[in-house]
DNA sequence: TTCAAAATATGACATTTGTCATATTTTCAA
DNA sequence: TTGAAAATATGACAAATGTCATATTTTGAA
């Protein structure tokens, strides 16, 4: 899984700490996990891991997109939650103890750090705020995964593909023009994130493409009229 | 909201505690908890916080039911998680520092103690182990929103309203009789927690007990058939 | 007990969504 | 470049589920 080129950088100065949970340590234990971890790249499509493996640490995302999926019974994928720089993942199976629920897959070009397990769980021990964050974190993603479940079970596909996309874009923003998706996600993993079939994904772009809401750069897919997809989503506030 | 008449229990040798995840903390922050505590009964359809609020501290569930759910945007509940005995209850939001995003009402006669926030932190910053009871509860409900998402999003009906029935009977259990289940719901409230509209719920369980897999002793559910239920979920290994 | 309100039940029907078949287009490796 | 495989697109249809109307039953307060 690892290889010998890729690069070891300085977790003491690293841009993406900031934007951790691990923004706030002492230097010594900057040090300590400077020392113990192990980076690694990922291209497009590789597994961080997968469902049913054993944890012995967990990841942190420096450059990049992961996301986060199941498999449900019918062998059909179900993402669950995204990742991007700043962001840890395989962290909640490594804390319960428990095999990975849920698998890993870059979704973009990725750079990540590996953390062994027995350095957080000395962090927890020793840095009370660490474990505030942690927390904080757990209790984020609880959050946006209680509000899917909701979203699930009362909001028609189409409302919630609108989310979606809206939600892509908060996530992983748009290029410097202003309106393409930074995001590149095919028909299929769009529909395994709306929770619906694949042709039904498509049927909807295209209508949303046929109202203006959206337009198609090659896969690419870019935000043309975001109130009105807010319209669409049902959101307003 | 609290009443004079509401007793106050010893913390020390509380029964729900060693289930709880106050079961390991020291003697002396069992006293600083019991001085702060304050504890009080609800009666079923009582309300214990709602949306929107601001959290002061977190409810441990002494005896009783609990449902957590959220409006949508029709007015409609979903039900997102239940709570009994020795769990704790509105944890989320007051870790986070953020408003509740769901309410919490009584389904059957609960008595409930309320710990301050910051009876709470302090236990953090004090020991490290109950940060990681903390973190191993979020992870756990973590891990059932993630399968209730993938759930919602690639099961039929059918199959969550069986698997519904068997999860309130592992959750709940089943009274002395062995079949009838502890839980007492509406057909309503049943719809809000499977996702989808009382009429299908009243329908599929009329079903159910036309198949011989329940049958009804007044409001009450009887499980009869837990294999053919197993079945009808799609649930083997 | 009695009655109104709530809960449960059921039918008829509309709508949404999924499935299958089949084009069409795009991508990527040889 | 070229061709096969994958991705996207679209139509036709079936199945699942929601909605509305309306009984029927149960519950709980007066």
């Amino acid at each position: 899984m690892s290889k010998k080129e890729d690069i070891q950088p300085d977790c003491e100065h690293c841009h993406s700490r900031y934007k951790s949970i691990f923004c706030q340590i002492a230097p010594d234990e900057v040090k300590i996990i400077n020392e113990n971890k192990w980076c690694q790249s990922l291209e497009k499509g590789q597994q961080l891991f997968a469902e049913g493996a054993y944890p012995h640490g967990l990841f942190c995302v420096n450059t990049g997109k992961i996301k986060i999926h199941q498999m449900g019974d019918e062998g059909r994928e179900q993402i669950v939650r995204f990742a991007k720089e700043g962001d840890v993942v395989g962290y909640r199976a490594m804390l319960a103890g428990e095999k990975y629920s849920s698998s890993a897959t870059a979704i973009d070009t990725t750079s990540i750090c590996f953390i062994p397990k027995n350095v957080i769980f000395s962090l927890i021990e020793k840095d009370a705020n660490f474990s505030i964050q942690l927390i904080k974190l757990l209790s984020s993603n609880l959050k946006h995964a209680e509000e899917s479940i909701l979203h699930l079970a009362q909001k028609p596909v189409r409302e919630r593909m609108a989310e979606s996309l809206l939600f892509l874009k908060e996530m992983y923003g748009l290029e410097p023009d202003g309106i393409t998706m930074s995001v590149s996600l095919s028909r299929e993993e769009i529909a395994t994130l709306v929770g619906t079939a694949t042709e039904t994904a498509i049927r909807l772009l295209s209508e949303f493409k046929s109202k203006k809401l959206l337009s198609f750069e090659g896969r690419k897919i870019q935000i043309i009229d975001v109130p009105g997809l807010l319209k669409v989503a049902n959101i307003h506030d």
